[in-house]
DNA sequence: GTCTATAACGCGATAGAC
DNA sequence: GTCTATCGCGTTATAGAC
């Protein structure tokens, strides 16, 4: 893997971001080593500072992309319709959409603290929004009577985490594949909120 | 807080632990300094040395004496009686043991990956073996025809995952008092297991 | 039991050659 | 675009004085 002297490459900047995401799910941001990055990549840690003006920015960047895209995925995923209807899609969505990127899932989850303050600002702005998505459904349907939950909120938190749990467990070649996964959630998601 | 030269003290030992345990849970165990934990303790970084062999012995020993608390507090707690009555009792214990230690929780669950790998394998076995508590409260109870879940296992982990995220969001100073989330998460587990 | 001093090393980031 | 070399600083852990 290791790259030769004056070979050049229009593809380093994609890698140092696949092999930061890689490291940095694996070790934790403040464990990970720019030489070690760059030894992934298979250039010296020099060369990483023309694909990242520092390596705060390589956190700060996957995370809002990965954020930014979560959204847009549910957003081209919503079918609209019945509260009861979305809610499904949204349980679907979440646990295919995570189960998908390990990676980029955990660091959105553990490397929040590492994120300086206005970073961690605008982050927490794309975390708020994907919460409200649910939150809005949740409300939804509550009002029109489909759904029965103590505290639309709160319900919508516990959502969230019990889906998210998921990505702690899973294995590719694990007992349950992901579709069997996704119907039992939503089968515990249906009935947590009363529907 | 600052300690003069020569004092001597009986207590730096349980000091320099709750000083490690709020900087690891505020900053991550990779981001904290020995430096820095002496600092909050008053003394300089070599004194610290008299405590602990090691910066990763003081990870490995917080996260031990977390887990172990949490499965004896489980068994003092445990009522026995029907599924019904352990796993309510589960859902409020986990819930309120969970949220008095915020920092021992958070550390336990994020910095995992810190750990050298026989510490991990250590600690594995005892989160395996809390998971186990609530699996079997689940297998007894669909046995008995008093709870109708899809899989047990999974719903195991969904139900922990559910209860466990209360730790990221809850306030002192919140909405809703420890009782009334309880209260609700109660609601949400007994439903998602189909009681 | 705590101090100061230091060994031995790794860190992020930059400069300038090619 | 990548290299080598380096700056300035921080790291864990230890040694020996008090």
């Amino acid at each position: 893997m290791a790259r030769k002297t004056g070979s050049h490459s229009e593809i380093t900047g994609p890698l140092v971001r696949e092999a930061a995401e890689r490291l940095f799910a694996r070790h934790g941001y403040a464990a990970v080593s720019m030489r070690q990055i760059a030894g992934e990549v298979g250039v010296q840690a020099g060369a990483l500072y023309n694909y990242t003006p520092d390596k705060q920015s390589l956190l700060y960047d996957m995370m809002s992309t990965h954020m930014q895209s979560l959204l847009q995925s549910w957003s081209d995923a919503d079918p609209g319709g019945t509260p009861m209807d979305r809610l499904q899609a949204f349980t679907r969505h979440h646990i295919h959409f995570h189960l998908q990127r390990p990676d980029a899932v955990f660091i959105a989850y553990m490397e929040l603290r590492n994120l300086e303050a206005q970073n961690f600002a605008r982050i927490e702005v794309q975390r708020k929004a994907y919460e409200m998505v649910l939150e809005n459904i949740l409300q939804d349907g509550q009002g029109a009577g489909a759904f029965h939950v103590g505290d639309v909120k709160l319900a919508g938190m516990a959502v969230i985490a019990m889906l998210t749990g998921v990505t702690t467990w899973f294995r590719d070649d694990g007992r349950l594949s992901v579709e069997e996964i996704a119907n039992h959630y939503w089968d515990m998601v249906r009935k947590a909120v009363g529907a």
